[in-house]
DNA sequence: GTCTATAATCAGATAGAC
DNA sequence: GTCTATCTGATTATAGAC
């Protein structure tokens, strides 16, 4: 009897987990697709195949919704951080967290929030999960940044916050989409250039 | 008795191009401050001091009023660029319009659009003043960049096109405001630190 | 929890008098 | 051209039956 009821509950949470998994997936690609106000919630519950009021029940909001898609992206980052060698070149690290973070860009994965939004901010700010998971990036890349510096690989003359908001600011450089827009250059091609501009800059470097 | 036509024709225009003048500062700096989603007529009509349904006697669509505020800032960038020397060095020339850009947008006077809003892009694409501006600051910002690549000042394997994105990009350079917000730096260190990044990168450079 | 139907609000755009 | 008042449509959010 225990152990039934056990397994129902553990199956209903399953199903409604795969759910609002669904859901999360669906608001990923809206978001990265059109960005924050152009995405209805209309859209999002016909794209789940659920009724629009069957969504709020599971996100009592559209800025929830789009918190829980950072949330969910910023596991994947978390995840794909760990992959990376602790003992590894911390330039090389952070150069991957990068390269990582344009190609999830150019898959169209990549959320865009507005930065103004208030009541987007809000929701952002008091999701526990979403904040543990930026700080925990944050630590990792911030580690890295100054190791780099110390070790003369990385300028240490730009403070780290500069260069932390530097590579976080590449999930939203739109010279990437300039660039695929164009057609001329493959993704692979454009990840390296930006790579490039990133980290040796506009000017020539000598040899 | 013609003269006198002339002339109040001519007070006429004026006044009327005083008030579209005045409409596109009050747009210009709503644009700046919470983007095009977020400015609404009402607030530009209420901070203009007229009736909306006035504003629209002026600009037919809430695009056109976007586009008009496009144009005033290109037509400043044209002007500035018309300032430098021609004989000067064309990474010179680059760098300069490069800060021109972002002391502009740390006044507070860039307007920022979304990139993907399609009635925005047409409305853009259909103003005649918009585009012409456009094509001709990026032949200038073109020529430079390629007379930098040939004099070996700037990095000859990045393609012209994608330098060309990546100076427009600063124009909407999240880092910015982010530094601004952390209240460390003045926006005269924000500049050249985002300058330093931009041109020399991230990584440390040999002496 | 899911649905249909509807509320409530807000914003872009317009009618029509002056 | 400017105004007040209004329309229209879209969008977030909820009520209430099942």
């Amino acid at each position: 009897m225990k152990s039934s009821n056990v397994v129902k509950v553990s199956f209903k949470e399953q199903m409604l987990q795969a759910r609002e998994e669904a859901i999360i997936r669906v608001v990923n690609l809206l978001l990265a697709e059109k960005g924050f106000e152009a995405m209805t919630v209309d859209e999002v519950a016909a794209s789940v195949g659920i009724a629009k009021a069957s969504l709020y029940k599971h996100f009592p909001s559209k800025e929830d919704l789009a918190a829980a898609a950072m949330v969910s992206v910023m596991r994947r980052a978390q995840a794909f951080i760990a992959t990376l060698p602790r003992d590894g070149a911390p330039l090389d690290n952070l150069r991957a967290v990068v390269r990582w973070t344009m190609e999830l860009k150019l898959a169209g994965e990549m959320p865009s929030l507005p930065s103004q939004n208030s009541k987007l901010r809000a929701a952002l700010l008091g999701n526990r999960s979403y904040m543990d998971g930026l700080i925990e990036v944050s630590d990792a890349l911030g580690a890295w940044i100054e190791a780099a510096q110390e070790q003369g690989a990385i300028n240490a003359k730009i403070p780290a916050i500069a260069i932390l908001y530097t590579v976080y600011a590449r999930a939203c450089d739109p010279v990437l989409e300039f660039l695929k827009m164009g057609g001329q250059h493959s993704d692979e091609q454009i990840i390296e250039l930006v790579l490039s501009t990133c980290f040796d800059g506009l000017n020539a470097r000598p040899v």
